[in-house]
DNA sequence: GAGCACTGC
């Protein structure tokens, strides 16, 4: 039942004595954030109450009414709702309501008003500033005068649409964003280079669909794209706000705008210093209170500003822009109707989308939106804290767009509560309850395990639920079971499930998170589950005895769903879009003058100046790589840690004979860098910063540039420059030590967790971080980001199968990302260390979708598994280039896994492809399990199998503090050093040397052995993390193992003897077999050149490989780099650096080739038998195979 | 004697 009258009643009176006076004085900040909780029936009745409260209480619940969206009103209510509006409620007050029934309107989840309303960034629009803001005062001041409210004529909706496209407004945005201005000095930058935030750059996206999906983006208006805006700078708005005053003490280039003139909203600049003191880009976001529209338009006269349609004009009064803007305000007419069809609280018809489902859904489900099924009892601090996130407003909107569209998609950035919320609505709204009529699993997909877990927790206590109810569902852990209402896991998790249930009968929503990350199992899952969407329609419409349909919501925290929304292969109707807003602090971006390639020291030249100037905020530093980020921690760490500053200030004290200082750091830091220690010894002055002179000659912008090197020495950037050759001396005056923490994955879980704890009080947090922090892992406190630009990038040539390690510059979005991590606890500052014509000109809007990166055979496995075979036609959201799916296609071939049988058209997989792909593991590693039961190999083979998946559990030089970079080592050092070559060759031994995969099972071998203690990891230099992992992955794979493969022994023990001779034989031959098509030969033997060939080591030994172009080399971490070079081997890994290296080599018989391989090899017409050979079976014959690209094999018996 | 960003079943 939905909550009566009298129920909503004394909810509201509750909260009105609560706060009674937050009605009176001051209108919340923003529209939609001060909505009521969901009304609350178990509220304690309260009789006695003023007569000002019972107003304030009876204005509450009128307004509910009035903004209950599907409620049909009467008319004779609407009217005394009107009228009481008008008589009763203060001025302010109205405009709020007015402002409210804008939104309202535009909420009605009719294909028309979700297109109105998904203008881009409720909230945080970038549309051209002034112009929104007039509008939006305008419109409410229109909507004032007309002094009846007035509903929204449809007749007229052409007309608002010419309207909509011509100013690239949105009748309902204007009410409902918050402006942002948009300044240029130069229109041609205006609308490209904007940059606050991450939904800037959805923008274009959205602006390209053309289907009326979305609106378009108010970005384009068309005045914002090619007028000049020549006296920005004159308009009387350069004081600097308190805000502002900072960057730019710190900055010494004018920004030339500011937003003084504007007050109460926070700015957005982004100073670009290309464009020598022209005031550049900014944007502003309504973030503060908003001022009357009265005031500020009067300041606003004889300023040349934006209109309502995007032109560039100087008003002389304020009835002239009021006059510009009465063409633009909607019109609204009130509408007749005497019909039945659903309407708004207006009078506004709803539009149902013209779909059966929707139909039938309504009809079926039509109280079910109105009502909560399930009632929740949640605490009262979960309740404050949920009242803060904008999404609560969005619930009835949400839950008519599920219940009417089998696809939703929702967009809001992170702080908007959508992950945690969406699920809670869904729940409460009886999806998941046995009585209802979706009685199914609600399930979320996270695309990392923490997300999952710790979501599912946080869900879990603010539904005051057990985890048994609202469970999660990872790799290695679930809380899941059969009472599990909500479950949170990670797509790969689902992704498996469906192999075994296509349908997903058990659920009847999913939720998937994160889309915009794009990551492959995300991509592949939106694909498979828009077929299962449509199958389940079609059963449910059929009439399938309980047939559901299953209802999918898309969750991405940008804008960037039009590969999803206007591919028409994948939802060939287009899923409306809800927006939710978000608060974030404003950031302000900075751009380097110049591009530099030596970004590191930019970078330290960066973090210095902050650090010495700015007020106290952590520091972010993006880098690419673990070297560079050890580096440069350590040269922080050497001119600001604690020991450096300390010491300073102590001889300070000494020499000016002050009185002893308290001792700042009684505890000695926490040993980050392990060499970092010794260095503490240094003094300040002998630190050498000044040698590194800036690269002038590597600029990537270089002859782009108007101004290169010689302007370059008089500009702003010059400046810091000469700033770095002053270190010495700035450094001096520093007093506040730096709590310098680095932060990459492969760092152990405890290293990355100390960058959540706050640093030790007095001091900075600077994290060094490569793109973990990006995406992954969200560190607090955070004010400035510097940002490199770069990434390093995994590349991967479909052809040939070589990988390389690329440091790339990223996208656009990734800046945006990048840069809002400055502005999660307040408003912050990005610099980045490079131009904004660079960023213009070179980055990419988007990163590419990790599908088009990666190899996807193992994708192509999971789906021919779930017997979709015809893979050119699959739903990808972004489809890989047809080439790359016939090599994944051909590797699977070549593995046994799949074969074409014959008259089908796509080939099928095979009784090994099943077997493979019931392993959690790539293709060809599942391969090695399916083959490797013999002679009692297979808990090896799980030992190899799970090492190799999760990487090389070997400590790397860098963190043993071994780098190479200091000419000294200390003795320690040199300790360490020869011991870690001494475990290393330790464990090289097993196999007598003919495998690197030996070398890997040895250290597990001998790491369960010795009870796996973390021990036993120090002295032997392993990763803990990686050890823990492999042996849980072995875990798991013995258990499928002992299901799935009949002959396997059950049983998982964690301790391994070592393997004997045959074994290690058998080993080699199922790593031939799993790598059977990554077989290199050495040159000499292939190209019959002059054989008796002597190498003492493998060094210089060109190898050919299969479908590689180039000579290849084992590579030096190989054990077999110091032996001499076998005749053939396999390989795991093929990496492309100083030259093109093959890893993780094994080396393997030339006579097992053909029999592992027969998809690998061709073969010669029958050789005559020789008369040696006596065993010949019937039906035998002899011939000579060609592998690979032809290769010669010798001679083979095989069945004619 | 070379260097490896980040996830996931």
């Amino acid at each position: 039942m939905p909550p009566s009258r009298a129920e909503r009643y004394n909810a509201k009176a509750r909260r009105s004595v609560a706060g009674a006076s937050s009605h009176k004085k001051k209108r919340p900040k923003r529209l939609n954030t001060d909505k009521d909780e969901p009304t609350d029936p178990n509220a304690p009745i309260l009789d006695q109450k003023s007569k000002e409260e019972k107003e304030a209480t009876r204005r509450d619940i009128l307004r509910e009414e009035l903004l209950a969206p599907n409620q049909a009103i009467s008319s004779k209510k609407k009217r005394r709702l009107e009228k009481y509006i008008e008589k009763q409620l203060k001025k302010e007050e109205r405009v709020h309501i007015l402002q409210q029934l804008a939104e309202t309107q535009a909420q009605i989840p009719s294909t028309k008003s979700l297109k109105s309303s998904a203008t881009l960034g409720s909230g945080r629009i970038q549309s051209a500033a002034d112009h929104a803001a007039i509008h939006e005062h305008l419109q409410i001041r229109d909507a004032l005068g007309h002094s009846k409210l007035q509903a929204k004529d449809e007749t007229d909706s052409d007309e608002n649409d010419r309207v909509d496209s011509d100013s690239g407004l949105s009748t309902h945005g204007a009410g409902r964003s918050a402006p942002i201005i948009v300044a240029a000095h130069d229109g041609s930058h205006l609308s490209k280079a904007t940059t606050s935030g991450a939904s800037i750059h959805a923008g274009s996206a959205l602006r390209s669909n053309g289907n009326g999906a979305i609106v378009p983006s108010s970005m384009k208006s068309r005045g914002l794209k090619s007028r000049k805006f020549p006296s920005w700078k004159d308009a009387s708005m350069r004081k600097h706000s308190a805000s502002d005053r900072e960057s730019s003490d710190f900055d010494s280039s004018d920004s030339g705008f500011d937003s003084e003139g504007i007050k109460g909203m926070d700015q957005i600049v982004c100073e670009d210093e290309n464009m020598q003191h022209k005031p550049s880009i900014g944007s502003t976001s309504i973030s503060g209170q908003k001022r009357p529209f009265k005031e500020w338009a009067h300041e606003q006269i004889g300023k040349t500003m934006l209109t309502p349609v995007g032109e560039y004009q100087t008003y002389t009064n304020i009835e002239a822009m009021k006059e510009a803007e009465a063409n633009l305000a909607p019109s609204f007419k009130r509408q007749k109707h005497d019909d039945d069809l659903p309407r708004g609280p207006m009078g506004a018809k709803i539009e149902i989308p013209n779909t059966e489902f929707a139909r039938r859904a309504q009809r079926e489900q039509k109280e079910l939106i109105h009502r909560k099924i399930v009632s929740i009892s949640r605490s009262d601090d979960v309740r404050a804290a949920r009242m803060q996130l904008p999404i609560l407003a969005e619930e009835q909107r949400i839950l008519e767009a599920v219940l009417l569209h089998p696809v939703v998609v929702i967009c809001g950035q992170t702080g908007s509560g959508k992950t945690t919320q969406v699920p809670q609505f869904l729940y409460e709204a009886g999806y998941g309850h046995t009585d209802s009529q979706n009685p199914g699993i609600i399930g979320i997909t996270q695309p990392r395990r923490v997300a999952a877990i710790s979501m599912a927790a946080r869900v879990a206590e603010e539904l005051s639920l057990p985890p048994t109810i609202v469970s999660h569902q990872v790799r290695y852990e679930a809380t899941a079971g059969s009472s599990t209402v909500v479950k949170f896991m990670t797509d790969g998790v689902l992704l498996r499930e469906m192999a075994a249930d296509f349908l997903l009968s058990r659920y009847s929503v999913i939720i998937v998170d994160e889309a915009h990350e794009r990551n492959l199992n995300t991509d592949i899952l939106i694909g498979t589950l828009s077929r299962v969407i449509k199958l389940r329609a079609e059963m449910w419409l059929q009439g399938k005895a309980g047939a559901k349909p299953l209802r999918l919501i898309i969750m991405s925290a940008t804008l960037r769903v039009s590969d999803f929304v206007e591919n028409t292969i994948l939802f060939n109707i287009p899923p409306p879009i809800i927006e939710i807003e978000t608060r974030q602090h404003p950031v302000t971006i900075h751009f380097d003058r110049r591009t530099r390639s030596d970004y590191v020291t930019q970078a330290l030249a960066k973090a210095v100046k902050i650090h010495s100037r700015l007020p106290p905020g952590g520091i972010l530093i993006f880098l690419t790589g673990q070297q560079e980020i050890v580096g440069l921690c350590r040269k922080l760490e050497r001119r600001f840690g604690y020991q450096v500053i300390h010491k300073k200030l102590e001889r300070r004290r000494r020499e000016t004979t002050l009185p002893p200082l308290p001792n700042l750091f009684p505890q000695p830091k926490e040993e980050i860098l392990s060499s970092s220690r010794a260095d503490w010894d240094v003094e300040v002055e002998e630190m050498e910063f000044n040698n590194q002179a800036p690269d002038l000659g590597a600029d990537i912008d270089e002859g782009r540039e108007q101004n290169s090197d010689n302007d370059a020495l008089d500009t702003d950037e010059e400046e810091i420059v000469d700033s770095d050759n002053n270190y010495g001396t700035r450094d001096n005056d520093i007093e506040v030590p730096m709590h310098v923490l680095p932060l990459y994955s492969l760092l152990s879980s405890e290293k990355q967790m100390a960058v959540f704890k706050p640093p030790p009080e007095g001091s900075r947090l600077v994290v060094v971080a490569t793109n973990v922090a990006e995406t992954s892992l969200t560190i607090p406190g955070i004010r400035y980001v510097i940002d490199c630009g770069r990434a390093k990038e995994r590349n991967y040539d479909a052809a040939s199968g070589v990988q390389t390690f690329q440091i790339s510059w990223i996208s656009k979005a990734s800046a945006a990302q990048r840069a809002g991590r400055a502005g999660r606890t307040g408003p912050g500052h990005c610099y980045r260390l490079y131009s904004s014509s660079l960023f213009e000109h070179y980055f990419d809007e988007h990163s590419k979708p990790e599908i088009l990166r990666t190899p996807i055979e193992g994708v192509v496995l999971q789906m021919k598994c779930m017997h979709i075979d015809a893979i050119v036609n699959f739903p990808f959201p972004t489809p890989p280039d047809r080439t790359r799916l016939q090599r994944a296609e051909l590797v699977l071939t070549r593995l046994g896994a799949i074969e074409k049988s014959l008259g089908k058209r796509s080939s099928q997989i095979t009784d090994l492809g099943l077997l493979m792909s019931a392993f959690p593991v790539e293709p060809r590693l599942g391969k090695m399990l399916a083959n490797g039961t013999q002679h009692g190999c297979l808990p090896y083979v799980i030992a190899v199998v799970a090492v190799l998946t999760v990487g090389d559990p070997f400590l790397r030089e860098e963190e043993l503090g071994l780098d190479g970079q200091d000419n000294e080592e200390s003795e320690d050092q040199r300790r360490r050093r020869a011991l870690f070559f001494e475990k290393q060759k330790l464990h090289s031994q097993l196999g007598g040397g003919r495998s690197d995969a030996f070398r890997l099972l040895s250290i597990i071998g001998a790491f369960e052995y010795a009870g796996g203690s973390t021990e036993f990891c120090r002295e032997h230099f392993i990763r803990p993390k990686a050890m823990e992992e492999i042996r849980k992955l072995r875990r798991q794979l013995s258990a499928i193992a002992s299901s799935v493969l009949p002959q396997a022994d059950p049983q998982f023990v964690a301790k391994l003897p070592p393997p004997n001779a045959l074994q290690l034989k058998v080993l080699r031959q199922v790593l031939a077999a799993g790598f059977i098509d990554q077989v290199a030969v050495r040159k000499d033997i292939v190209e019959k050149g002059p054989s008796g060939n002597k190498y003492a080591s493998s060094r210089n030994v060109a190898y050919r490989a299969v479908d590689v172009e180039e000579d290849v080399f084992i590579h030096p971490s190989s054990i077999l780099y110091h032996q001499p070079p076998p005749e053939y081997i396999v390989y795991r890994e093929i990496v492309r650096g100083t030259r093109t290296w093959l890893k993780i080599v094994t080396v393997v018989n030339v006579a097992w080739l053909a029999q592992l391989g027969p998809a690998m090899c061709t073969y010669s017409k029958p050789l005559p038998v020789p008369p040696t050979v006596k065993d010949m079976k019937p039906g035998e014959v002899l011939v000579i195979p060609k592998f690979g690209p032809g290769w010669e094999l010798p001679p083979f018996r095989r069945m004619k």
